[in-house]
DNA sequence: TTGTACGCGTTATCAT
DNA sequence: ATGATAACGCGTACAA
């Protein structure tokens, strides 16, 4: 393939004047750069990447880890991927599937130089090993967590479960049973807060029903609407707060096949917005995605470039439907 | 940061040794090996991956990309990255939402040796300027298409729809509606033609029905069910064969927000086995994504290393459920 | 305005 | 078994 040598002897140039002409420096005299433009086009050239990043000692390209495909990915994905397109970076993307080993390949290469940055959306490896990589660049993240070397452009679902609580308390619910999600992740404390604030602030009692823990899956939403159906009709609650949409999905579908009326039986409320919330028609609690992805970029760009651009700041928002 | 140089004033060796060393070469004494090692240990020391890509001319990196996201490509990547981790590549993967910009992005790190490979899973370019890269590395493709220079792990859909309709002509359907996707590509033109050998057998009417083209979204699967309701009862088809499970979802669900029964108004059957069937007992038909992962793979090892490994054959399946 | 020459961090060839 | 040294392809002081 033609270097940079190359299209210097065709032009008659030293390979400096070439690469000025490649970088858009000044002082390279019209003549001369149309001569080397010139042989550029005719033989097609470009810039080897590996080159200018072993001597720039960056590449312009940062990666993203994730657990799986879902829509809250893609929607960051989409985010983030504009932002840092109009600044010249590009992005590759690491799906875990839970493997701690997949996830040390993404760390790796931001060790070797490969990555000038990372974003962590859902981690699988301890958060000290991650931790550890941030000595050789900035690592951002989509959990919630208090390690300074690690910020995080989480948002805090004590607002966003509040929501979704009230607006089932003015539809006049009030038997409200928690399917709470991951018992690890914080978010699952926040809501726990959030409804017992809420069950203090009303007067109910916040143990009039049973809590689910640790359930995120359309099979668990599923299980559920069994639990419900199997319960004495005095003893049952009237609404679900979901942890996710998929479950609520599960839920609101496996119910309806039991022959269950919804909203009417009782209401579900989902978390997240995603694409299957407006198929069922899912009353569900959004959040800025997008303005997150922004967020992640701009603290990786600060950390980069040594700027101090500002941080967004992030509100929920509650999307009302048809099962509420 | 440290590099093989430092390494080696430090083990009082020359740099080619520490070389050695990292890269498990013979003809290294034990006890010069130990001490380089102890250094490399000591010093967490780890050798630039632009340097080495640069010299070998190669990154072993591969990018993937998409149009967007959805589970098949979420099969697709999570197949596929396991093929190149075992054989030391890793993937990145370009989401391009449909902007031609997006996937230049990718084809230029091709070009600018960042990219080692490409896997064009849906294209938004010609295929004509897709085909111009092919020169800087190999690239496969998962769709249809008869460019030598772009090998594809497309499956002929023919074989898959004839599973469908036959499945509904032996559930005793035979007012079937074909609802295809994209006009351009040609899975369409494969469904057309075993539709019309299926009637064909059975002695039926291809053009009782009337055909839909170009849809594939869930809002489409929607508009279908007003279409079917505001038909006479008389002039009503009894199954849709649809393009995809998505479609398939909008179609049913809002069938059911009409007050239409399936299967006993009409059938549905789906494409593709997305988790979306599977939530909505939706009968569908399975393709073996990951073999074509794998095979997609094999292709751009094969091309890379000069290998001839040979490639898997694949068949569709019919995935009974609940809508037919 | 242009050219020379060095360095980025490796690997690989050729001596020794 | 080990060490010099020349690439790999580019950017950039510094000199001219």
């Amino acid at each position: 393939m033609a270097n940079i040598h190359e299209i210097a002897k065709l032009a008659g140039v030293s390979s400096a004047t070439v690469s000025r002409v490649i970088n858009n420096h000044p002082y390279v005299s019209e003549p001369t750069r149309q001569r080397v433009q010139e042989v550029i086009d005719r033989l097609d050239y470009v810039p080897n990447l590996n080159a200018v990043s072993l001597k720039k000692g960056m590449t312009k390209l940062i990666g993203i880890i994730s657990l799986s495909f879902n829509d809250s990915l893609g929607l960051f994905v989409r985010g983030f991927t504009m932002y840092a397109q109009e600044h010249g970076f590009n992005i590759a993307l690491f799906i875990t599937n839970g493997e701690k080993g997949r996830e040390l390949e993404a760390l790796e290469m931001l060790r070797r130089k490969q990555l000038d940055a990372l974003v962590c959306m859902i981690r699988v490896n301890e958060w000290s090993v991650i931790e550890h990589y941030t000595k050789y660049g900035p690592i951002v993240t989509w959990q919630r967590v208090n390690i300074e070397a690690i910020p995080s452009v989480f948002m805090d679902q004590y607002q966003g479960y509040t929501l979704a609580l009230e607006h089932l308390y003015a539809r006049g619910y009030r038997k409200i049973v928690n399917v709470y999600g991951s018992m690890r992740g914080l978010n699952t404390k926040e809501r726990i807060r959030a409804y017992h604030d809420f069950c203090e602030k009303y007067d109910l009692d916040a143990e009039a029903f049973p809590h689910f823990y640790d359930l995120n899956s359309i099979a668990a939403g599923e299980q559920i609407a069994h639990w419900w159906a199997e319960r004495a009709q005095t003893d049952r609650p009237d609404a679900f707060a979901c942890s996710t949409d998929y479950l609520a999905a599960g839920l609101l579908t496996e119910a309806r096949r039991l022959g269950v009326s919804v909203p009417s039986d009782f209401a579900v409320v989902g978390f997240d917005n995603t694409e299957i919330s407006h198929l069922l028609d899912l009353t569900t609690i959004h959040y800025p995605i997008d303005k997150q992805a922004e967020n992640a970029f701009i603290m990786i760009r600060n950390a980069l470039e040594g700027l101090d651009e500002t941080i967004h700041h992030l509100e929920f928002k509650l999307v009302e439907r048809a099962t509420t």
